[in-house]
DNA sequence: TTTTATACTGTATAAATATATAGTATTTTT
DNA sequence: AAAAATACTATATATTTATACAGTATAAAA
């Protein structure tokens, strides 16, 4: 994505603002009052320069035709939890999924694709309880050492992941659980996703 | 809240669409396009209904200035988080808000009026750990074992809260840190609130 | 039974708003 | 060194839009 200027910055921040205040987008003459411009060209051709760049859309001849791209799932963030119930079940077909939830995108460090609903006690040494939500970034991409949702050739699990050519470690945080050793040469595994935060409910 | 009638309802979600897809609400000229009225005045009247009913808000002299009331999230999902940094710094003054974040109301068990930023081991036992974000719902009452955030004279903690008769525990999950015993009759304590959860970024 | 709310058509208009055009000046990119 | 992007002021205007006013008709509440 291209830099923006502070001053358009600026102008994307007066613009959510006043979704968030106000529940619709600004006028120009909005801008301008609120930044100090003198001219509605000033919050113009900021504007311009915002959609020129993928950050906004105008739509042509509507006022507060402003909309902010790129806004997660557009209807602000929801995001589906799934319950790792049966053997291989963490999809996200719509079978699979027990509720959805808003989230700011922002809260965590990576995008958020789903919420695994989590079951057993592996990872209770780490602070990971049952119930919990860890938050799943979808991905293949991993370090070693990062918590991920690894599918198996007859499970899914949540462990910390370690690989080294040929073989892959799956590390519980649990003393009375015994990691998993996965040849990958005769056994598929493939990693899901990896975690990136987790929301736990009293 | 009053019923809706089944005009209403479709007026009602005419705007809740063009949001969702435009990112802007609609006027009343599209309105009456998208349920086919032949007057502005006939989504001007609904508009005016839904405003009496106290389930939109509409800004006089504003193109487009419906929003949405009861909204979740409509800037009252956003709930401050708060460092546990100085001593008796838990307020929600302006100050020591780190920053805001939305989340959805009916995720926690009751309502989340901010969360505090763990610092210290004190719980770390029982899965909670430094820098988490403990969902915090304001009130001063409680049962014995709750999770709650007390002000004492000196301090603000969040501790396991115990009490009987004149004689309050503040209890820790973690072997190396002692309880605070406090004698409501020599000091003060005020219970701020009570944990409802917790998130935590990887 | 009278008022109030619902559910519109039809017309009109002041005000809000987008948007074009004409400039000036500075900075960044090519 | 020239072109393009940034960052504005200033003015103008067609169009969008909210909103008021005048009706008609039906259903629900007081």
């Amino acid at each position: 994505m291209k830099d923006l200027t502070a001053q358009q910055s600026k102008v994307l921040n007066c613009i959510e603002e006043s979704i968030n205040k106000t529940g619709f987008p600004p006028t120009r003459a909005e801008i301008c009052q609120k930044l100090g411009f003198k001219s509605p060209n000033a919050a113009e051709s900021h504007l311009r320069a915002l959609e020129k760049k993928d950050i906004i859309s105008i739509a042509g001849g509507s006022s507060r035709g402003i909309s902010i791209k790129n806004k997660k799932s557009s209807s602000g963030g929801s995001v589906p939890v799934i319950g790792l119930v049966a053997a291989g079940s963490a999809t996200l077909a719509s079978e699979n999924i027990e509720r959805e939830i808003n989230v700011d995108p922002s809260l965590f460090s990576r995008n958020v694709d789903y919420f695994l609903k989590v079951k057993g006690l592996s990872m209770i040494e780490d602070g990971i309880y049952e119930d919990d939500l860890v938050a799943i970034h979808k991905t293949n991409d991993f370090k070693n050492g990062d918590l991920a949702v690894v599918r198996t050739e007859d499970d899914v699990t949540l462990k910390y992941i370690f690989k080294e050519n040929h073989k892959l470690l799956l590390k519980p945080a649990n003393k009375n659980y015994d990691p998993i050793h996965i040849d990958l040469r005769n056994e598929s595994a493939e990693v899901e996703g990896i975690s990136v935060g987790l929301i736990r409910k009293n």
